[in-house]
DNA sequence: ATAATTGCAAAGTCTTTGCAGTTTG
DNA sequence: CAAACTGCAAAGACTTTGCAATTAT
């Protein structure tokens, strides 16, 4: 579990349940269907800093485990929608498979190299960075830019 | 056309042939046959600022343009090597392709999110930016740390 | 001559789509 | 009830692999 979607109501303790999820559903003018509470419910669980992006097979793998059994096809439906309306952003991690996370705050990701965990990094020290060196070229860059880092996460890099 | 390889002889104009491509691949203890060299010159061609990326299929195009046809899985095998020994650089572009292109100088690279433009960007400007906003997370960046910016080319900005 | 590399075809993954049946608002 | 959504199965797109034939060193 871990903490605050862009406009999501949010329990105290920054958890949040299935009303919340029914709410964010509403608030995009989608229905609030079992399998896409089961499918942001899993999500919400893998929110931690690290590895907080699912594919949709490890999404599929643990409604099953959980017995809330959604279709494969719909996981993949579901988060095609979800990233069109930007509540969950998409990232190509080994350049294969694509994995989904909660569009939190801006956000940038660091993929190990060696273990593949991706880690959350907070935008704010980067933003001002990114604008100002992005200028040069013309680019405008998107509000939320998601950047890949790539390197060594901490464990990996003791071993 | 464009410039500068790692460590590869190059022509006084910037540009590079055959003979570079052979001192290459030997660097790497590859044997050069015709179906790398095709490979190898198909991506140096590639070599603008915009777009130098491709996907296997778009080498694979090219080639049967010119005549010097390689088998679509050989194209694959090579690139996976090339990566491998660091002479290419693999990068997802729309989440669900691989493109690949000439490891250049340690660069980035801008996606448009709205035409699909691939734009490098050199990586002095970012580099010393983001080494010191990752410190804190204890991630070790890598020393080419290819980064992939989210945004709006000059052209489709206008639009 | 020997080991690396290729082409071809088959197999594998991951993802998308058609459609009839369900469910939501 | 109408529109949105799902499950199932089939199709698609991209990538990998087995193996015999070819090629570089």
């Amino acid at each position: 579990m871990a903490g605050m979607q862009q406009g999501i109501s949010e329990t105290p303790d920054g958890s949040f349940g299935d009303d919340d999820i029914r709410t964010l559903l509403r608030e995009h003018g989608l229905r609030c269907t079992a399998p896409r509470l089961a499918v942001l419910s899993a999500l919400a669980e893998a929110e931690s800093p690290v590895n907080h992006h699912l594919s949709a097979a490890q999404i599929h793998q643990r409604l099953v485990e959980q017995r809330r059994d959604v279709d494969l096809a719909t996981v993949y439906r579901t988060m095609s929608t979800l990233v069109r309306v930007g509540v969950v952003h998409a990232l190509a991690v080994d350049e294969n498979v694509s994995t989904y996370g909660l569009a939190a705050q801006p956000h940038h990701h660091a993929v190990c190299t060696r273990c593949g965990a991706i880690i959350e990094v907070p935008a704010d020290q980067l933003s001002a960075a990114l604008a100002q060196a992005s200028q040069g070229t013309g680019f405008l860059l998107s509000d939320q830019a998601g950047l890949t880092l790539h390197g060594l996460c901490p464990e990996c890099r003791r071993a």
